[in-house]
Parts: C-alpha cells; structure tokens; sequence
RNA sequence: GGUGAGGUAGCCAAAUGGUUAGGCAACGGUUUGCAAAACCGUUAUACGCCGGUUCGAAUCCGGUCCUCACCUCCA
C-alpha cells in the first residue's frame, strides 16, 4: 500500500507522495551539528521536526533507517578547543552527549545510527580517492609542502540543481578567495593538508582534515549506499553543503543517479525577525528553555509552526528581572491542558459501566466528533507535516473528551449515560494517544509530568510544596469556619505567587502557572 | 547583483478559488460561598498596497511596497 503522506522536495520545488525506494522501507540521512557547543533552538528544531517525519512514517508501517551525523571533526572545534586548553575530540565528545540528552529531553527518539567523521575516516578516504580517479577532483601540492585536495566544480555539470543556482552567478558574487592556488575559486576543500601537532590524520595525501562536506557524502554511502530516499536538514544547508554533497556523490559513482530522491529542509528559529545564530550572538540555548520551562511543552511550541516556515522565538524580561518565553509559556499551557484531560478520561473510563441499548445523543455527537478530528489530524500530518492543524485537531479532541467528562459528572447517577460515557471516553482517548504516538508528545505519566513542572515553576520562584499544602490547610479551616474574607485572604496571597485554587468535591487542589 | 521565503484580526498561527481553522489575551454567560478550572458566546466577514481574471479571490494573474534568509560558518 501506498504511503498518503506528501512531502514537499526542495529538489523539484514540489509537493510529491513519498515513495521510498524499497516498499516498507525508507532510509533517511539527517545532518546533525557541528558539536563545538551546546544546542540551541535552532538545533531542537531541526531534531524535532525530523523526529515527528521517521514516528509519523513509523506509524504509518514503514520501517525507516534513520542515520543522523555527529560533526565532530571541525575548524570551529578545534578553534573552541585551544581557548579553553582541551583536545579537539575530548570537547566533541563532551558536546555530543549534551547534544543527545536535549534531543532526548525534548522527546527525539535516539536516530538508529549517529555516525561520528572520526570514526569514518577510512570512508572518507576511499570516496575522495573515487573522485581523483574520476577525474572529479584534484590533489594540490602547496607552496608549504602540504598537500590538499579540492573538488572540481566546473566538472560537474548539473551542479547547482539543488538550490537553483548558476555557476557564473556564483562566481561573480563569490568572494576573494585567499588561496590562489585553487583551480577555480568554486572549487572546496575535500581534505585539507595540515601537520598532525594540529589537529590532523594520516592520509593517502598526507596529514590533514577532511573538508566540511565530504564526511556526509561517505558517512550517507556508508549506512544507506547510493541514491538513498530522504536527505535531511537545515534551510541554510541547501547551499553549498547539500549542494556539494550531490556532486560529490554522484561524481564518486559511474552512474547518473541522484544521491537522493527526497531534500527536506526546516525553516529557522528567528530572533526579533532575525535568524538565530552562533555567529549573531542571538541564540537561546535548549538548556535556557529547559530551565524555565517543560520540556514537553517546548516540543509543543515548536510545533505550532509549520516545519517549513520561520519560526518566531520572543523572549521577554519581567519587572522582576526574570526573562520568560511567552511562547513557550503558551504551549507549556495546553500540554498541561491535555495532560489533565487525559487524567480525567482515565478516571471516566476506570469507572466502566454497561452501553445502554440506545446511545444517547451527547455521546454519539462526542463519538463523531472524535473520529473526525483523530482522522483530520491524520490527514494534517499527512499533508508536508502540517503539525499545527494536527496541534490543533489534537485541542479538539481534548475539549470533546473534557466536556465528555463534565456531562459524565453533571448525570452521575444516569447509569446508563455514565456507562455509554466511559466507553466513548476510551476511544477518545485512544484517540488522543494515537495522535501523540505520531508527533511524540505525552510521554510522560500524568501524575509525573504534574510533578516536573510544578517542582520546577516553583524552584523557579523559590516556593516549597510544604508551604503551598500549608497555605492551602489553613484556608480550608478558615472556609469550615465560614470564615470567607480570611479565606479569599489566603487566596489573594497564593494568587500573587502565580499560585491558583480549585475548589472540587475531592478537595483543594493549587496549582502554579508557568 | 543572483536565489529563495514571507507579509492573515490585540498577539501567535493554518487554510490556496465559494462553506467556523486553531490557540493566547480581553469581555460576557453556565458553574461556584466568592473564585479557579472546564464548557459556551463575543471581540472576528482578518488576509501589505494597486490593478486584472471570475458569478465569486486571502487564495489565480500582473504590478508595487515592506521584512527576512542564502550566495562566508550555520539546524
């Protein structure tokens, strides 16, 4: 069976049905960060929204390979590196792992190979040698006795397809290039002659680096060979990096395939309208967010925008000095919003009950609605992966199953509504879990998740649980008392630390905004 | 200069020719000791500007203004 799901293709600048090359099977590269500091939105971006592409193909029964690369062989490392006196590859390393645990944090599955140009060198090795034999490459003796290797981009004819540029426009708005020696100013580095006390390995051309864009034309042979489906990455990365990873790889092999039939690329974070960035100095780090705010809640607020447009991330500063993301406030609200609501249609279900003969009309009007929004959010994330009609979907399914619950309760002694009730409420929430599974939210138990992030929005406010429960005993003797005005006293004050009541049958339940 | 993305109600953000996107905020209602939460309603016939096509355009075409990105490292 044919996937339903449409991507659009930055090669044909199209919208096209994804059809992986081996039915049942998609391969998909991703290029991962340059691992000289820690993420920052951008990068939880990009992971997120490639993370919600492999679970929505997964759900869908296909088995995707995903491969997605570290970077940890770099100029900029190894620039970082002797500021802060540490091998190149001991920093790399340390910044992988923070990489993975945000990426982790925010709920991205862990890519079934993380593959690391340190590890590959061997690969790497072997395509550029596969290039020079083609005649597509070109080894340069320099004037310092070390020897590079460049890339011949005149040789390769169709290059520019990707991001539809001509040769000769390029040339002209290219910049002064400080190596003369090079053939053609177009030309780039495939390996980089340098001396082993710099940072260097053991070529057949003697010691250097590899060049920025040949370790993902090596590493994408290496896990998914040639003309693989899905390449993947940042809107910036379409040129030169794509750009040269095709020419690369197709001028490596006889054949006139594309390295891959399917260029996906997620827009920018931006910043007061501007691109986040290292090199701007404008960027909030995931750790920054995660600080603040939950983590599943930053996963929802990026995925209110589609993947493809900007991003718009505001930061603002209180009175009181703390710097909070309304945004991600906002999104942190409706996690919260539809973890309740999942809590509330556990209990309706947990209560069981028998179907009555005939369904009353509230709850085939629920049942209805159900099936349409789980089919619509379906259909959202089937069209180019439109989260924000499929956030949206999900936001009415948790209404139909919230008001679900307050009808169950307002008829509580109607065995029969209660028992058609608890039934609809299970598919309801099926409904919303089936959702989740496709766009990686709700993972966490909703008693655990309440307790992250109230033990967070109050250490971010220097609360203690044990006061809030005292608070909340006292005022609960001051209402037994009658005594009203001490009791909305106590409120007022709670109220001021962001802290809110709700008076339910059960008890006095507080809880803190964000 | 070349290439691309975008301008939608107070804010965020979908939809691509006709039928409510959605969320947040504000206000009103149901509920409540009063609240909160929840649900309902209102703000909201909004789509940068000017023309054109059409029975009908936010959506198609032409022009124009503005913003941003890429062409140097970037997710």
């Amino acid at each position: 069976m044919p996937l339903a799901l449409k991507i659009y293709n930055t090669l044909s600048r199209q919208l096209e049905t994804l059809e992986p090359k081996e039915p049942g099977k998609l391969g998909v590269y991703c290029c991962g960060p340059t691992v000289y500091d820690v993420p920052h939105a951008g990068h939880a971006r990009s992971a997120v929204a490639f993370d919600v592409f492999v679970r929505h193909v997964r759900q869908s029964g296909v088995d995707v390979n995903y491969v997605r690369n570290i970077t940890d062989v770099e100029d900029k490392i190894l620039n970082r590196a002797k500021e802060s006196c540490e091998e190149p590859l001991a920093l790399s390393q340390r910044m992988t792992v923070v990489y993975q645990d945000d990426m982790a944090a925010i709920g991205c599955e862990a890519p079934n190979q993380q593959p690391k140009v340190s590890d590959h060198l061997p690969q790497i090795y072997e395509m550029i040698e596969r290039l020079i034999a083609n005649d597509a490459a070109y080894v340069l003796d320099r004037d310092d006795g070390k020897r590079d290797v460049y890339f011949a981009v005149r040789k390769f004819k169709t290059y520019g397809g990707l991001s539809r540029r001509k040769i000769d426009d390029l040339r002209s708005g290219a910049r002064v290039e400080a190596d003369q020696a090079k053939r053609d100013p177009l030309d780039f580095a495939l390996w980089k002659g340098t001396t082993l006390e710099d940072w260097g390995w053991e070529s057949p051309w003697g010691p250097g680096r590899p060049g920025w864009h040949i370790e993902c034309s090596a590493m994408s042979c290496c896990y998914l060979g040639h003309d693989f489906d899905v390449h993947a990455g940042g809107m910036d990365l379409i040129f030169p990096h794509h750009e040269n990873e095709i020419a690369q790889s197709e001028a490596s092999t006889d054949g006139d395939r594309p390295m891959a039939r399917y260029w996906m690329h997620n827009g920018f974070v931006n910043i007061d309208k501007e691109k986040m960035s290292k090199s701007l100095g404008n960027f909030v780090t995931v750790r920054d967010v995660l600080a603040r705010n939950d983590p599943e809640g930053f996963r929802w607020f990026l995925l209110t925008v589609h993947y493809r447009g900007p991003l718009q991330f505001d930061s603002e500063k209180l009175d009181d000095g703390r710097v909070v993301f309304p945004g991600v406030d906002e999104a942190e609200g409706r996690v919260d919003y539809l973890y309740s609501v999942q809590s509330r249609l556990a209990e309706l279900v947990a209560l069981g009950g028998d179907a009555p003969k005939k369904e009353p009309p509230e709850i085939v009007r629920a049942r209805q609605g159900s099936a349409t929004a789980l089919k619509n959010a379906i259909a959202a994330l089937n069209d180019d992966l439109n989260t924000a009609v499929c956030l949206a979907e999900l936001g009415e399914l948790a209404k139909l199953g919230n008001d679900l619950c307050d009808l169950a309760k307002k008829r509580r002694k109607d065995a029969a509504f209660c028992g058609a009730a608890s039934m609809q409420a299970a598919t309801t929430q099926a409904a919303i879990s089936e959702i989740c599974g496709h766009i990686g939210l709700m993972w966490t138990p909703h008693d655990e998740f309440k307790q992250r992030s109230q033990a967070k929005r109050l250490a971010l406010r220097g609360l203690q649980s044990s006061d809030m429960d005292a608070k909340v005993a006292a005022r609960n003797q001051a209402r037994a008392d009658k005594d009203f005005a001490r009791s909305d006293e106590i409120r007022d004050e709670l109220a001021a630390l962001g802290v809110s009541l709700k008076d339910a049958p059960e008890g006095t339940v507080w809880s803190i905004e964000v």
